[in-house]
RNA sequence: GUGGCCAUAGCUCAAUGGUAGAGCCCCAGAUUGUGGUUCUGGUUGUUGCGGGUUCGAGUCCCGUUGGCCACCCCA
């Protein structure tokens, strides 16, 4: 039996490389004021019919349960957030800052950098229509990359902003219902020839090659780099508004993060949506609010391509998978004494293993280094004397009973 | 969803159509109480699964499942 496509298994391996990933995004949000929440795994299909559209439930794991409710396994978690927020916000000062770590599932045929399932980092800002906001998101986003270790040579942050697009078709006299299926052929620009898209655009295409190729101007998109500025970030951003963002909901300043090596898959993405909370809130609740989303399997990527990210997450994960005392039962007739030092050890907070089953000297000291313990604490022969090993050094000192925690404490500092 | 490539031990991979192997890992030993190195020995496969061709299939053909890549889509 094998797990189903594109969901994986986590070894302990994964594990830890999976909770040094969510340390850090709650870390650094929580750095920037923001406040952890969740939501429901799974939600009405409509949830997500209503935002995107029909086409949507192709991409969806979806299912009837038994109460014969047509439900999805979340794709996203904007949506519940909007439906939260709308339900829920007189019960806050605004801004809310908010963010979430969550799974995430998609029914799609898998490929590197995107499975059927993930882990995503969400942060949101609620109730703040002011540029300020962008900018506050936007620098949350480059420190949570930068504390893995990431530099402005290995990854950019590309800006755009729809309000440039919305108000270039209208003076371009587009009628809205084409709005969008425009925002999808530029969007889609930069993957395919130059040719294929001008068939696309029409008479457009003109105009809109223009403002790619003179790098498209937007004092809404300065003010933002400027902003970035002034906290010491802009290195991190460049503007470009092809990029687009494939979701409706966005309505003005919209980001994906890419390596700058170009070989993966966006890192991470997000934007202005200050009409979506309104458009799923029955009580007419409107408030403006932008967010991005940061996922677990495109970062791990590119925490293996980058030296720096990779040492560092080792570094990392090396401290924190660490024994501090294993104790060596030399004596079977002593294993309840050991047990009872094992215990005391314990209650002092030292991460304290021992042999389960007898076993030779030699298997215990290397079950210890195995499990990268500091310590090794031999109880046999010597007792109530109890030999304290620093496994680094390799020295070793003989301890009555009672000085144990002592010496324990004396090396380990 | 469409197309191309791939599938051998727990892992990484060998094996002109002729008896399935190596390294690593794991386990056990090296005068019975001291780890990392070393040495010796050992376990593991219906060659992803199901058919077919052939005296004989890991190898060739068909199907199927899974993986990788591109497209599609992108949350």
């Amino acid at each position: 039996m094998q797990p189903l496509p594109g969901f994986r298994d986590f070894l302990p391996a994964d594990c830890a490389a999976r909770n040094y990933t969510f340390a850090k995004w709650r870390e650094m949000a929580r750095g920037y004021g923001f406040v952890e929440w969740d939501g429901p795994i799974l939600e009405p299909t409509e949830l997500y019919e209503k935002k995107s559209g029909p086409e949507i439930v192709d991409q969806l794991f979806h299912f009837v349960d038994k109460g014969e409710r047509a439900v999805a396994m979340r794709p996203e978690l904007t949506p519940t957030l909007a439906r939260v927020v709308a339900a829920h916000e007189r019960g806050f000062k605004k801004p809310l800052k908010w963010f979430s770590i969550g799974q995430f599932f998609r029914y799609e045929k898998q490929q590197r950098g995107r499975l059927r399932e993930h882990f995503q980092l969400n942060c949101d800002i609620i109730g703040e229509a002011g540029l300020e906001a962008d900018v506050e998101l936007l620098a949350l986003c480059v420190d949570i990359l930068r504390s893995f270790g990431f530099t402005e040579k290995d990854l950019v942050v590309r800006i755009s902003d729809r309000e440039f697009w919305t108000d270039f078709l209208r003076e371009n006299k587009v009628p809205p219902e084409q709005w969008p299926q425009i925002l999808q052929v530029i969007d889609k620009s930069e993957r395919e020839p130059r040719e294929k898209t001008a068939v696309k655009l029409g008479a457009l295409a003109e105009p809109i090659f223009g403002i790619f190729d003179g790098g498209g101007k937007s004092a809404k998109l300065e003010e933002v780099v400027n902003g970035l500025r002034l906290r010491g970030l802009d290195r991190f951003v460049e503007i470009d508004v092809q990029i687009v963002r494939g979701l409706a909901y966005y309505t003005g300043i919209v980001f994906e993060v890419f390596d700058r090596a170009g070989k993966l898959r966006a890192i991470a993405g997000g934007g202005r949506y200050d009409t979506l909370i309104h458009q799923l809130s029955d009580a007419a609740v409107s408030l403006p609010a932008l967010g991005f989303a940061m996922g677990d399997v495109v970062l791990g990527e590119l925490i293996g391509e980058i030296p720096e990210a990779r040492s560092r997450m080792e570094l990392s994960l090396g401290r924190e998978g660490a024994l501090d005392v294993y104790v060596v039962v030399a004596k079977e007739e002593r294993r309840p004494d050991a047990l009872e030092q094992v215990q005391r050890l314990r209650e002092h907070k030292l991460r304290v293993d021992y042999p389960l089953a007898p076993a030779k000297v030699g298997k215990q000291f290397q079950a210890a280094e195995q499990m990268g313990a500091r310590l090794a604490v031999l109880i046999g022969d010597e007792w109530p004397n109890i030999a304290v090993k620093d496994l680094r050094t390799g020295e070793q000192q003989l301890v009555e009973k009672d000085q144990l925690l002592e010496r324990i404490a004396s090396v380990l500092k």
